[in-house]
DNA sequence: AGCACGCCGACT
DNA sequence: GTCGGCGTGCTC
């Protein structure tokens, strides 16, 4: 090694789990920074992970740094979170740890926002001063005159005249103005904190009692007050200027109400959020204040738990029942969990809430598992607001998919009260398929084993999983029949017979379809807040926690089909679904009303959820899941592979299953191979691998050895495969 | 992953 | 003859 040269240990964005050596002779390199370095024949850019003066590699091998940034972009912590997450989910470390940096730094490392700047007069300008400008010069006085009159921001010039940028110039080599970095005044109304009940106040207590690691549950019914209770612990944690709290919540939650909620109880805390509908360069931003420790209160989406926070004491996840905390690709992992591995390191409290917690979550708390502490809060935080009544309207296999007289009647109800419906559909699996008449063929997606969805106004099939999109054809693909109709109910179909019975109503749609972006959703709630909507039909989406004050009946069609789903997790999800769109109903001093039809209404889910019983079907649950040895009572990991080859897919899954088999015969048992419920995805043959262990650690035993295997297979270029540990879709 | 190298078949 | 298809192997 030549005088003066360090080894640096390199993560780089490759699917190879190792660090890269290089030697470097730059003295003041620092661990966290990012390099660029050659990488075969091409330049890559990555992350300095270790500094030392040991290399394993030959020494003729070794490349030098191209160059480096000065930015720290991870601290040692954060480095150590990431190593663990990397083995956690047996992910390659260099992409592990890459694909949790803003992408902007990656693309451009030196690029900031460009801050705006305001113009101020300064003393000595004065109309005497403009008018003694020489004449010709109008644009010059223009702009003069309109900083005199008030300061002027730098997006407002071109308003006055083309050239103001050059006018700008000239008057302040003239020392008649200065400028400044604008900062947009947020409006700060400071929220005066409700007062919180005994029960808020003694959750409060607890949690504040304990300083150092410990994981908390708080179980609160809907509009129980859990935000008011993170609100407090916050306030709490935040005694400090430079104090940091990281909240996470789930992916529709994040509106900009939520953001000025924040921003009004704590009017004097710099508040930043990150999610995905910021721009890079925003979004760059605000992790730029995370990471300087500017930032006192973090609100992110899942990617938010990798945010470095120098000053971080204390993580809030709402909603940790959530689905969207979990990523479903490349770096597979539950940001919810992620942020219980980087609480445990720093030692500090983490408070998850929900009023539906995952059975997992549940489980470990009311057991204090994992040190787990469970708070409950039993009531509603406005006294005024109950729970709904929930009831079941029987229906038959012909008649569920219409919408019932009782329903149409509660509907009618609400529309002479001016209250509002919101009509719940569970569409999970259920979509207006077209069927043939005569032979009973139905339309299916070409490169994926689904059926293609009707959509009637457009005139067109789409395939929900790969976005296909073609023209319905006026016959039957098979036989020529032209009787060609759509089957079963979607959102669409429920809106038309809608319309039919309420002609006058006003009938809004939110799904998939509908809604593609943050503003169409935040306008639908808008018009909801002022009534101008009479009937909300929805999916998912509507069961994630919004407030309607004005929504006094909560109908739900289509939801059997959870009930014998093979996946054994939608009853869990039903349940939670149905509990959160229950929770919608009556929030504000309006007495709301629950209606599902159901072929079953005697089925233990329903009876639960009429008594607001959370405890006593997750209790049935944990039952079931305990005798089938289920996850929480098995710790699983799922390896999927897929090409557009079947036989090597195949020949790939066979090989590296028979593997384990063969060497886990004590620790795991292994169900599979087998063809997942879309065989086939995007023109991609799939095959499936379930690996059950009775414990963390032999999971872990078990594929680490394994994955290192699979990377040697001769196919492993030849098919695209993940591993999937905790998965949550299986 | 992304790229080069090398080995085959089918073209001006 | 060589162009380009894909299978294989490597990257500090």
């Amino acid at each position: 090694l030549k005088k003066g040269h360090k080894i640096l240990k390199i993560a780089l964005d490759v699917p190879v789990n190792k660090l890269f050596d290089y030697m470097s002779d730059d003295q003041n390199i620092k661990v966290g920074q990012y390099v660029k370095v050659p990488f075969g024949n091409r330049k890559l850019i990555g992350l300095c992970c270790e500094i030392s003066n040991q290399s394993e590699i030959d020494k003729d091998k070794l490349k030098l740094t191209i160059n480096t940034e000065q930015e720290v972009i991870f601290d040692s912590s954060m480095l150590k979170l990431l190593y663990f997450v990397s083995e956690y989910y047996h992910h390659p470390i260099g992409q592990a740890i890459m694909s949790v940096i803003p992408t902007r730094i990656k693309n451009n490392p030196n690029s900031f926002r460009k801050k705006e700047l305001l113009f101020k007069a300064k003393a000595n300008l004065s109309h005497n001063i403009i008018n003694n400008f020489p004449k010709r010069q109008l644009r010059l006085r223009k702009v003069a005159n309109a900083i005199l009159k008030e300061n002027l921001r730098q997006s407002d010039l071109k308003k006055i005249t083309s050239n103001a940028s050059e006018c700008i110039k000239k008057l302040e080599e003239l020392d008649l103005i200065s400028s400044e970095i604008f900062i947009q005044e947020i409006k700060r109304d400071r929220i005066i904190p409700p007062t919180l009940n005994e029960q808020q106040k003694n959750v409060i207590e607890q949690i504040n009692k304990y300083k150092k690691f410990k994981p908390w549950l708080v179980h609160g019914v809907t509009a129980s007050g859990k935000t008011e209770i993170y609100m407090s612990l916050i306030e709490k944690q935040l005694s400090n200027s430079c104090d940091q709290v990281l909240v996470l919540i789930p992916e529709i939650n994040l509106t900009p109400q939520l953001e000025a909620r924040f921003q009004g109880r704590f009017p004097d805390k710099k508040i930043v959020v990150l999610h995905s509908f910021l721009s890079d360069i925003e979004r760059l931003d605000n992790w730029r204040e995370a990471k300087n420790g500017h930032a006192n209160i973090v609100i992110g989406t899942r990617l938010g738990v990798f945010t470095p926070m120098p000053n971080l004491n204390l993580i809030i996840i709402d909603e940790e029942h959530d689905p969207s905390f979990k990523q479903s690709e490349g770096l597979k992992y539950h940001a919810r969990d992620v942020a219980m591995m980087r609480a445990k390191n720093l030692d500090i409290p983490i408070v998850m809430g929900s009023a539906t917690p995952s059975l997992e979550t549940w489980y470990k708390a009311i057991n204090n598992k994992q040190n787990f502490q469970y708070l409950k809060l039993q009531s509603r935080a406005v006294d005024s607001s109950s729970l709904p009544t929930i009831n079941t309207i029987q229906v038959n296999d012909k008649t569920k998919l219409e919408i019932s007289k009782k329903v149409i009647d509660g509907i009618q109800k609400r529309i002479n009260k001016n209250e509002q419906t919101i009509i719940f559909i569970n569409r999970r699996g259920f979509s207006p398929v077209l069927v043939c008449g005569s032979c009973g063929w139905v339309a299916n997606c070409q490169r994926c084993s689904s059926r293609m969805v009707v959509h009637l106004q457009k005139k067109r099939l789409k395939c929900h999983h790969c976005g296909a999109d073609v023209k319905i054809n006026n016959s039957c693909d098979d036989c020529g029949n032209t009787d060609l109709f759509p089957l079963g109910t979607g959102t669409q179909k429920v809106e038309e017979v809608l319309k039919y019975h309420f002609p006058e109503a006003k009938i809004s749609r939110i799904d998939r379809d509908t809604t593609h972006s943050k503003k169409t959703i935040e306008n639908l709630y808008k018009e909801m807040n002022n009534r101008d909507i009479d009937i909300l039909v929805g999916t998912q989406m509507l069961s994630k926690g919004h407030d309607f004050p004005y929504v006094s009946l909560v109908v739900v069609l289509d939801a059997d089909n959870a009930l014998y789903s093979s996946d054994f997790r939608a009853s869990e999800r039903l349940f939670s679904q149905l509990m959160q769109v229950s929770g919608r109903a009556g929030r504000g001093k309006i007495k709301g009303e629950v209606l599902i039809q159901t072929v079953f209404p005697n089925h233990e889910l329903f009876e639960s959820l009429k008594a607001h019983d959370f405890d006593r079907f997750s209790n049935k649950l944990i039952n079931e899941r305990k005798s089938m040895g289920l996850s929480p009572f098995s710790f699983n990991a799922l390896l999927m592979v897929q090409s557009k080859n079947l036989e090597i897919a195949k020949q790939f899954i066979f090989d590296v299953s028979s593997w384990i088999k063969q060497s886990s015969l004590e620790e795991a048992e292994v169900f599979g191979p087998a063809r997942p419920a879309l065989e086939k995805l995007k023109g991609f043959e799939r095959f499936h691998l379930y690996i059950q262990a009775p414990s963390r650690n032999q999971l872990h035993s078990v594929i680490k050895p394994w994955v290192s295997q699979i990377r040697q297979h001769p196919y492993v270029n030849r098919v695209k495969w993940s591993i999937d540990v905790d998965p949550m879709d299986f």
